[in-house]
DNA sequence: TACGTAATCTAGCATTGCTAGATTATCAAG
DNA sequence: CTTGATAATCTAGCAATGCTAGATTACGTA
């Protein structure tokens, strides 16, 4: 009797449906366009149904904002390795990192803007987000003692570009003048 | 006949407590709470004259995000100027910057994470914009050539250690290893 | 085949931003 | 002082939202 097997199965693909759907409004036309109501529609149920999946809305962009932080984690590991100069792994890092935010605006806004209770450097910190952070200590000097301090700050300073870029409130001309600017400052050990 | 003047001058103050009760109730309870009926109640006027001073809730945020703006630049100005040496005004400048945000989250939310349609770096920027950003400019190093891109990148590394720490994304514990990290960084012209 | 449970839906509540249209206050002209 | 036009303000309501109680249907089991 495998149909218990079978109803997780589908009940499982539902949940995936809902999260894609939801990233893929919000990506076309904001996340203020994810609405139960419209999800409901996309999966072809009724609106209650995906309070059997989700505690609420912001849980939805929570599962969103999770996928983000494991795709994220992949393109930084990936960046790190491209080179084994470490001025040019730091600079790959740093250009992959603000590739993402700029081609996914909307899932990064999930990840770090919208309402989600995810939280880091806590006991319930999932690993999708440890990865990512892992992914630029390991860039930015294995040698110093502080590496925790200084990976906190390069991504500060990352998400700080990403985020400025997104808003217009830095000329988008100069990027790669703020890029070269940061990697030389985290260059000297 | 001075009941214009008088008239222009109640429409002013009513305007100014609507900013005030928006920001003291987003200050105390978030942006959430700070609804358009809520407003009106305490202004003790009917909806509909909200409309009358602002096109919409988002006008409103906008209005109080100029605020902290001015009051930022402000602070910041004042922290560049408490020590001759470079070393520590950078030092003051990003202790107060990160002081700001965290003892106005709510205000700082307005002046960069909600949507205000406020820009930067273009022909229509507010003067209470451009000071904060010269404050910055000031203490980040005069002599050097990319004056404007080194003033960008020390602003994004502050917004995004102000973002991530709000979010406690990052250590609290950290912070001032973190700041010297940071200030060591932009020492090095 | 009948029953009990689980899955799903219909219908609705309260709250939101916003607005049309009615009502009241204001003030110059007669 | 009265009148009438204009400006200021309010009442009442719409459509959309997140969310949920209670009815209905589907489904595996005895």
């Amino acid at each position: 009797m495998g149909s218990a097997e079978r109803k997780g199965r589908e009940r499982a693909e539902r949940e995936r449906r809902i999260t894609a759907a939801a990233r893929a409004i919000a990506e076309r036309e904001g996340w203020s366009a994810v609405t139960i109501r419209r999800l409901a529609d996309e999966i072809e149920y009724s609106q209650p149904v995906l309070y059997s999946h989700f505690e609420n809305r912001d849980a939805i962009v929570t599962a969103v904002a999770i996928e983000g932080f494991g795709e994220l984690a992949k393109a930084l590991h990936k960046a790190a390795h491209r080179s084994a100069d470490r001025r040019k792994a730091i600079e790959s890092v740093a250009t992959s990192y603000l590739a993402f935010a700029r081609q996914h605006p909307a899932l990064y806004q999930a990840m770090f803007t919208l309402p989600t209770g995810l939280h880091f450097a806590e006991a319930d910190t999932k690993p999708e987000l440890k990865e990512g952070f892992a992914a630029l200590a390991a860039v930015v000097s294995p040698s110093r003692s502080d590496v925790e301090a200084a990976t906190e700050t390069f991504w500060a300073a990352l998400h700080g570009l990403a985020e400025l870029e997104r808003s217009g409130r830095i000329r988008r001309s100069a990027r790669d003048e703020r890029i070269a600017l940061l990697v030389r400052g985290f260059l000297d050990s």
